[in-house]
DNA sequence: TATTGTTATACTCTATAACTATA
DNA sequence: TATAGTTATAGAGTATAACAATA
C-alpha cells in the first residue's frame, strides 16, 4: 500500500542515511580524540592484523598515507607495528589492548546512537538486512 | 524464513553499505576534479542558495572552513557569492549553471553505479524506503 | 552586544614522486 | 626487477582564536 519511490528518491534517502551514519561515526571518533581516518583504521584492524599495504587498499587511499596515520596511532599506543617473520619488507599492524578498548567504545557509542534500529521488529530487521545485502553485496 | 540478524550484524552491514556508497560518491567527485567536501557542498546547494553559516551547519564543519571551500568552487565558476539584500553581513551562495551541470553529472554517475537498486522489485524498493525512513528519520 | 564572514595558525589527510631495503 | 614501506612535497580539509563589518 506504500507508494513506490522513484530511484532518485531512494538514492536521496540513501544519501541522507549515509550522511547521518557518517556524522555519527565521526562524532564518536572525535569524542575519543580520533580523526575519522584513524577510527576507520582501528575498525579495519578489529578483524585482525594487516600489512600497511592491505590497510591502504581497504581504506582506499595511497599507501604513503598509512605511514602518518599509523605513526600517530602508534604514538598513542593504540596499534603496534611488527615486522613480518616471512617477508622482512612487510610490517603487520595490530591493535594493542588500548586500541581494542578504544574501538569498542566507539562501537558502543554507535549502538546507543542508532536508536532507529530498535524500532524495527525482528522481521523488519531481517528484511532490511536482506535488502541491504542485495543493494550493497560483499 | 530468513534468519534474524543481531543488532551488531545489522550495524556491521550498515557500516559496509555506508563505506561503499561513500567510496562511490568520492570516486564520482574525483572524476569531476572535485574533493568530497566540494561535491557535498554542491549537493547541498542543489536544494537552493544558502548562507555560509547555514552551509557550515549542514556540512557539520566550522564556519571558517567554508571560506576556503567556497573560494575554490567560486574560482572555478561552480558557485557564486551574493551579498544578502536584507542583511549585509550575510553572503548567499548559489550554484552557477556550470555548477548545476557538475552536480548533475555526479548524480548520473551515482545512478549508474548503484546497480544494486535495479535488482529490487517495486515492492522491495518501497519497503527499503520505509525501513530506512524509520532508521534514519529526517 | 551579538552575529556573519574572514583571516591566521596548526594539525591532519591526501596523492605524487623519489628513495631504501628487501625479495 | 619488482614490491613494501618510507620520505618529501604540495594542496585541501579541519578546529580554534581573533578580527572587521554589520545588526
Amino acid at each position: 500500500m506504500s507508494p513506490i519511490p522513484s530511484k532518485a528518491q531512494l538514492m536521496e534517502l540513501l544519501a541522507h542515511s549515509v550522511s547521518t551514519h557518517y556524522a555519527d561515526f565521526t562524532a564518536a571518533a572525535v569524542d575519543m580524540g580520533l580523526t575519522p581516518s584513524q577510527a576507520k583504521t582501528l575498525t579495519v584492524l578489529r578483524r585482525g592484523p594487516a600489512s600497511m599495504r592491505s590497510l591502504a587498499q581497504t581504506l582506499a587511499c595511497d599507501a604513503s598515507n598509512m605511514t602518518g596515520i599509523i605513526d600517530r596511532l602508534e604514538k598513542r599506543d593504540l596499534v603496534r607495528r611488527e615486522v613480518s617473520s616471512t617477508d622482512r619488507r612487510v610490517k603487520n599492524v595490530a591493535l594493542t589492548e588500548v586500541g581494542e578498548k578504544a574501538i569498542d567504545t566507539i562501537r558502543e557509542r554507535m549502538e546507543q546512537t542508532q536508536t532507529g534500529l530498535d524500532q524495527l521488529s525482528d522481521q523488519e530487521r531481517a528484511e532490511l538486512f536482506r535488502l541491504l545485502t542485495v543493494v550493497f553485496p560483499r
